[in-house]
DNA sequence: TATTGTTATACTCTATAACTATA
DNA sequence: TATAGTTATAGAGTATAACAATA
């Protein structure tokens, strides 16, 4: 049908950027799944605390860009994994400050290794300038 | 912390996949479903017959990546709505054609132009070269 | 035996409301 | 009144196994 665009789904970004992320995200989340039994919002949350250091989970929220009932559950869980501890401060009782124990570090520092290897064979594909226009792209587009 | 890496979860390509692909879903999603009621899959079927005809549902699976018992619930939720019927074949009666009904097809060219709005909205912000490397790019990392 | 399609089930992810305890 | 965090619930997305009917 010529006088039909030729607009197709596969052309159509959010069905693009749906596939490509499904894509990546079944790769990586094997590996926190498989190594330390991780959801999604546990391996982020376990990711910034390992690479920010000590915070609230209100801070968490913000830094991470996640709502408080995931980030409560993830860290119920990761505490009971003794991945993190909590830590009460007596200058606002009604919040506790995260840490990560030793083995938490020692996870992090292991998942935060591979995901620098996941994100380079993702990108293998791609010329560096192609790569480079992805992620400014991207980061347009996730409105970061 | 100069001897670690400055790796970042928002450097992170399946994050910012996943970001970027949450934010294009949210806007376009509320078009399906606040004008017709519908959800992902029933969006993605209806395209597909509306832009390639009709045709099984077999035929639906391979076309647009869609396991059989997603197309199943699809059709079935789309032909309670009206927008489109099943027609047995001689040649082989465990299979059923769709097609489009009238409504479906008026639902189909809606919703496709409303797509193709909603597509030059969301690149809007982009350079004519950044939206030409970032569908390249996507179409690699979702292996199409 | 293999294929088309359906049903059942479970898990993940997201979103919101309602609640507590503190401030 | 507002804030930090928890619990409950529902909707949506994904994945797999088991099944019926037909080839």
């Amino acid at each position: 049908m010529p006088s039909e665009s030729d607009f197709d789904l596969q052309q159509f970004l959010p069905y693009l950027l749906n596939q490509a992320a499904e894509q990546a995200s079944l790769g990586f989340q094997t590996l926190y799944k498989t190594r330390y039994g991780m959801l999604r919002t546990e391996w982020r949350v376990l990711f910034h605390l390992g690479r920010y250091g000590e915070m609230t989970a209100k801070a968490l929220c913000d830094r991470g860009r996640l709502h408080k009932t995931k980030v409560s559950r993830a860290v119920a869980k990761l505490e009971g994994r003794r991945f993190l501890q909590r830590r009460t401060v007596p200058q606002d009782r009604r919040a506790e400050v995260l840490a990560l124990t030793a083995a938490g570090r020692a996870a992090y520092a292991d998942l935060h290794a591979q995901a620098q290897v996941f994100d380079r064979q993702l990108t293998a594909g791609l010329s560096p300038a192609q790569d480079q226009a992805l992620r400014q792209a991207l980061v347009i587009l996730a409105k970061l």
